[in-house]
DNA sequence: TTTATTTACGAAACCGGTTTCGCATTAATT
DNA sequence: AATTAATGCGAAACCGGTTTCGTAAATAAA
């Protein structure tokens, strides 16, 4: 049995609601009263019950995150960036995985409709099914933000970076650099950040004079073998691929171990960049160009801006913060 | 206004308590009501309040994560297979981030008193002042597990590797491989098992004739750049260090910038092991060593001893769960 | 037929807070 | 001195569920 302001009421022999005011500094109590309520509270080591309150005034201090997965550089830069906002803001903090699992996401964010937290901050999955539904009804209830893979469809508020405009530099990069025969790949799923992304390449391509067909970009599996062996297809085709767009951070990995295994040398055979927030990227063999997302910035931004609308000073749905990515030359494209 | 029980009692004219136990299906009522019942709540959309009944009976169905850090394979992993156990039983998970801060940790787990979650798994911040009394304090109320960083201190269940001897082994291995000045790296803190290991490397040297000295153990910063740094510094001075076991993953990193940036060839003029679960390890510039702990199964064994514990099936005084750690030899040893 | 038991449901307490409102007592105003 | 306003506190409702207990009607047993 924990303390409750019930007891404390009973043996300081004065009424539950005078301890509530007392504990909450009211007005309504004198500071004598006030200063025997804080000191029994802490002599008994009095901590309130974190949902009781919750009932009454609908506000449980919790925020959700929902994203695909937690062992990603990106992903694990975002939680820290919006858990910095949260904890400044005495917010808890609820993570939701959802392994790229449309199902599991639906899911999760329909269990959150039953105020298990004030807000949600999500990054989509990318599986097949479409559940805007779901997003916008979560939206109606309560505040939703979508940060990095968002949801066009669903009129609230989005923080992102500047895919298509990174990809296009990203390409360019890799053009400027020699490359003859460049491919895009990408990870199953049909998500807008992607999209974007292949837009970027797709218009650097043209705008070198470069016919593009379905040959330019390469689908990949979620599952990681899987994903290998399509990429040392390509790359061992007598295509002559000279230069790799990764879309996705996995994905380079993959592009590494296959050349290794194909005996094609970075950066002299193919040249390799990748939408990537590796710390160590400079310490592979060779070291690998990035473009990087301003991960840390985005969790924040989305987390400030759902502060903000719980403390109804603004409306989601007017707001969209575009983040710019930076991209980092390293050898790989050297 | 959400749909409550209390609108569906209303609506369909019976009593409250008979909605919510035709909701529990009950066998208090007939399956006709139950129908009408399930019907109307499926018609209305009703989603239960997550946390009206946790007041009377105790149970949020959130569990608490505590670790210092999410950017860190080791964690992350680990938040992968507690999160695996926990989806499955149907619970929530809240992360709280210490960044290795005792206080930050002490004032978690000292709101975490107030019933916001049914249990807590944790993995000790590196700070300095010792808060073992807050971790008894909140084991005495509510289950208590700690995972990989452990307190000692504190009568409740463990789950942990083998950090003696995967650090002896460690050790072993490069004296093997012919390593005369062999050093032991860790961050600041004082952490039980950094401490097993330490002793691991001790044990090694030992057995293979070394007189240890404190120089064989460097100590280095939570900053990177004062652990680079360091680091620099004693590869640099006229020792000839030629073996260094990497306490921790962050270090391995700088041990790499610093042999680069000092011109020394890993593995030929220093050998490099570092407790690590990159999986890119093996793309490093010379692939990487490790000494790899099995994150996601110690995150899957302690989220299971702590739903027994929830279910009253075991005593977690009792449990302590060792497991192996396994050695990945790879190119900075050879 | 009478009594015992089961079935199906309702009324109300309860969990631990917050909040509204009412009522003394004291202080200020006329 | 009489009226008004402010102060300090208590009783009770409320949030949305669960759970206990009581009871009327239907069924079974004596």
């Amino acid at each position: 049995m924990s303390v409750t302001i019930r007891k404390i009421a009973k043996d300081l022999k004065i009424a539950v609601s005078t301890v509530s005011k007392a504990l909450s500094d009211s007005h309504e109590i004198s500071e004598e009263t006030k200063r025997k309520v804080f000191e029994y509270a802490r002599q008994l080591d009095y901590v309130p019950n974190a949902y009781a309150g919750s009932l009454k005034n609908r506000k449980t201090r919790n925020i959700a995150i929902v994203l695909p997965e937690v062992a990603d550089t990106f992903f694990s830069n975002a939680i820290n960036g919006i858990d910095s906002i949260a904890q400044a803001k005495g917010y808890h903090v609820m993570v939701y995985l959802t392994h790229e699992s449309c199902e599991r996401e639906e899911s999760i964010l329909q269990e959150l409709r039953g105020g298990r937290v004030d807000g949600v901050l999500i990054s989509v999955s990318g599986g097949v099914k479409k559940n805007s539904h779901i997003h916008a009804q979560v939206a109606a209830e309560m505040p939703l933000i979508f940060f990095d893979r968002i949801c066009d469809e669903v009129d609230t508020a989005k923080v992102l970076t500047d895919d298509f405009e990174s990809s296009y530099k990203a390409t360019n990069h890799l053009i400027e650099k020699g490359c003859k025969e460049v491919i895009f790949i990408s990870a199953a799923g049909n998500l807008s950040i992607i999209n974007k992304r292949q837009e970027g390449f797709i218009k650097s391509l043209h705008e070198h004079g470069i016919e593009v067909s379905e040959q330019h970009t390469v689908l990949c599996s979620e599952n990681e073998n899987e994903s290998y062996e399509i990429i040392k297809n390509v790359l061992s085709s007598d295509r002559k691929v000279d230069g790799v767009v990764c879309s996705v951070e996995k994905l380079a990995m993959q592009v590494y171990r296959a050349c290794h295994e194909c005996k094609l040398s970075i950066p002299h055979q193919v040249k390799v960049i990748a939408f990537s927030n590796l710390q160590i990227a400079a310490l592979l063999a060779p070291p690998l160009t990035t473009v990087m997302q301003p991960a840390f910035a985005m969790g924040e931004a989305a987390a400030t801006l759902l502060f903000k609308s719980l403390a109804k000073k603004i409306d989601l749905k007017k707001e969209r913060i575009v983040l710019p990515s930076v991209l980092c030359e390293r050898e790989s494209t050297a």
